[in-house]
DNA sequence: CAGATCTGTAACCGAAACAGTTTCAAAGTA
DNA sequence: TACTTTGAAACTGTTTCGGTTACAGATCTG
């Protein structure tokens, strides 16, 4: 299981992006995520390396998102805020003296970067822009 | 991250495909993978469950694999020892006031469940067979 | 049957990862 | 100047996981 951090990620941009008109502050995506606003500043830094967002300190300040929803991929997202490694190989080095434990995670190696390819290409094929659609699609349907 | 039960259960079921003459044993293995025998009788119960295994008490006892190698497809392994939900929601439930925290997890949702579709699918083309062949290519090679 | 071997399972421990929290310096506004 | 907000460091509490101990039950051997 991954952190969090991706689905909050999330969160914040759609957010950004339905609200394009004037920054945002960690308080308020805060409120929305219910969470602290620390949590969400941690991200949105993360997220303003990556390009995403921009921020300004003081008064009317806040971040901003500074890509368009429509270009910005999932698997953009996805990289920014998650740690490299989906798969976990063994938690300590198997035994370099037999066959199998010299050689294993060297096997496993390509197995685990084709499967994690796999799944960031699914993000691939997913922007921004199609989460808002899904989200109006779903404030559309009756209560 | 996932845990590391993927890694180290094609680790042991790979060592029973390498010696299928007699029943191994949890420590025998255990001194494979560099853990303790309780860790691989945990695993090897999951794969028992799941119908690759079978295992015996007492003396001359241990377990064996009973699924041919080539057929055992890495997914299914997978989905033996690793728990649902690769990618992970937000940790507490978002703002359901808000337009957007009310809907975002149904919006993310079908994004995960492709994502994690992508990485099964993956995994479902190769098979245990296939990493024996890698350990012994790799054998093959020079030190 | 007695004794030894091995599995299966429950219970507990320690380490690591994370989200949440507090605090404060620095940037920016009015 | 007084106020707002970000950015970042530091610490805490919770959860997950692998490692460990302990022991009942199954199985083989003499």
């Amino acid at each position: 299981m991954t952190s969090s951090r991706f689905a909050v990620a999330v969160h914040i941009l759609a957010l950004h992006a339905m609200l394009p008109e004037e920054p945002l502050t960690s308080e308020f995506v805060a409120g929305s995520v219910c969470t602290n606003p620390v949590v969400v500043r941690r991200l949105l830094g993360l997220l303003r390396k990556a390009g995403m967002v921009e921020a300004r300190s003081g008064p009317r300040g806040g971040s901003r998102l500074i890509r368009d929803p429509k270009e910005l991929r999932l698997s953009e997202i996805y990289r920014a805020v998650e740690d490299e490694g989906l798969l976990a190989m063994h938690r300590h080095d198997p035994n370099p003296a037999c066959p199998v434990g010299a050689r294993i995670q060297g096997a496993l190696a390509a197995v685990f970067e084709d499967a994690e390819a796999a799944l960031i290409q699914s993000l691939e094929g997913r922007t921004l822009g199609d989460v808002l659609s899904a989200l109006e699609a779903c404030a559309a349907e009756p209560a």
